[in-house]
DNA sequence: CCTCCACCGGAAAGCCGGGTCA
DNA sequence: TGACCCGGCTTTCCGGTGGAGG
């Protein structure tokens, strides 16, 4: 009989130090080559310590460059100054790519602001103007400065415009004196104000911090301080993090992107039972990852747009590229027969294509053949080793009739 | 230089299933 | 119970539009 099956990893010779530094939860005491950042948000929310509302700010750049963090990082220190010396300071975080629409960002707003004796929000049923209502009376009640973070404003926005954002900056002027709110928005998009009515964005946007995305080098420094405390000394191969760290750097800089990397080449190598971490481990991860990001997406596309996809893709297999839209809705067509489904109409195939593109499962472009018209180019942008027929599991009808190869598309003249 | 194809994509409105409230 | 509200998905309507072919 050999040894029980979780002993060896309790016995602390992991590579692992501790995993959870690699991870996305962890605050790291320090974040390097951030400090600017930092700097400008400390100043900006100093005044919240003094009892009056900081100014509303506007942090933008591309994913993984830190801003989520440096706001965490700042406003955590905050809290504790405030606690400190007794000036109470309240930070509500929201990603508005979960949260987006307008109603639900303001009740959970209002939910996180509760005290003992005050009721829940209900998901939906009231006026959003009783639901904006509340949340100022909780933040009278509460007293203090209010800071509330929306990270990914930039979605919410392009989904349902800036009407909330009219209504929090107006938040500050009907609030008593003992309470204050400010508002800081994190954007991936640059452009994002251009969504903006130029009133909105003159109150929202007083103070913008720019991300710059990381480099390589600077990457390199971010996975170094997490692997201290993460990995255990000496495991890594001297290739590996560099590696890391351009492969991230070509991703836009994503430190995200980088830590991902490193802490899966780890789980490979504990996996494969090794004591050395190596660029093999690295290289396997970056398959991984493409994987992961992929697998749930596809997943759990409603039917409709299984059914598009399915019809993209079994164009596809048959050999064609570059295939339009009209081609696309045909094959969709007697796909839905298939199914027992209605067909949607063209527009909405149109706009259900362009979600999968955003999506990166495919590539669409709008081109122009001349007389032949405009339409989208489309072509699948999954990796080879990728099954989607597996993943999608649309119904068994489909499938044997995919095996026949009954879906062929006539191209047309 | 103009035409005209085969779509694009914004705006608005409808439907439906969830809810509150008096 | 009926009036009213929210949000997701969809349809309807319709004014564009890049560029090959005339």
């Amino acid at each position: 009989m050999g040894e029980n099956l979780f002993e060896h990893l309790q016995r602390g010779e992991g590579l692992f130090r501790d995993r959870r530094a690699l991870g996305h939860a962890f605050k790291p005491a320090d974040l390097p080559h951030r400090d600017k950042e930092i700097e400008t948000l400390v100043h900006n929310f100093a005044d919240a310590l003094k009892g009056f509302a900081p100014s509303n700010m506007i942090l933008y750049g591309m994913p993984g460059s830190g801003k989520t963090a440096v706001t965490r990082h700042v406003s955590s220190q905050l809290q504790e100054r405030g606690a400190k010396i007794g000036q109470p300071i309240h930070t509500i975080e929201i990603n508005c790519r979960n949260i987006d629409t307008k109603y639900r960002v303001l009740a959970e707003i209002g939910n996180a602001l509760r005290l003992e004796g005050d009721s829940q929000i209900p998901f939906t049923g009231w006026p959003a103007d009783k639901v904006f209502e509340c949340v100022r009376a909780r933040m009278d009640a509460r007293t203090g400065a209010h800071i509330i973070v929306l990270d990914e404003v930039d979605h919410l926005i392009s989904r349902v415009g800036d009407d909330l954002l009219y209504s929090l900056t107006s938040l500050n002027t009907g609030l008593l004196d003992q309470s204050c709110c400010s508002i800081v928005g994190i954007s991936n998009d640059l452009a994002f104000t251009e969504m903006l009515d130029p009133r909105v964005e003159s109150r929202l946007a007083p103070i913008d911090v720019v991300f710059k995305p990381y480099n390589a080098s600077q990457l390199e420094d971010v996975l170094f301080t997490r692997a201290t405390t993460g990995i255990s000394e000496g495991v890594l191969d001297s290739d590996v993090i560099p590696l890391c760290a351009a492969l991230a750097a070509k991703e836009h800089g994503d430190a995200r992107r980088a830590l991902d990397l490193l802490r899966i080449s780890v789980q490979k190598a504990e996996m494969h039972d090794e004591k050395m971490v190596t660029v093999s481990h690295v290289r396997m991860a970056q398959n991984q990852l493409e994987f992961d990001q992929i697998t749930p997406a596809v997943a759990n596309l409603p039917l409709q747009q299984k059914l598009i996809l399915f019809s993209i893709l079994i164009n596809e297999k048959n050999g064609l590229k570059n295939i339009s839209t009209g081609e696309v809705y045909g094959t969709y067509e007697s796909a839905c027969e298939n199914a027992g489904e209605k067909p949607l109409t063209t527009r909405r195939v149109s706009s259900l294509i362009s979600d999968l593109d955003m999506m990166g499962i495919i590539s669409a472009k709008t081109i122009s053949k001349g007389r032949q018209g405009r339409s989208k180019r489309i072509n699948s942008c999954l990796p080879p080793a990728f099954d989607p027929f597996q993943v999608m599991q649309v119904s068994d009808t489909i499938m044997t009739d995919v095996v026949n190869g009954r879906y062929r598309l006539q191209r047309r003249l």
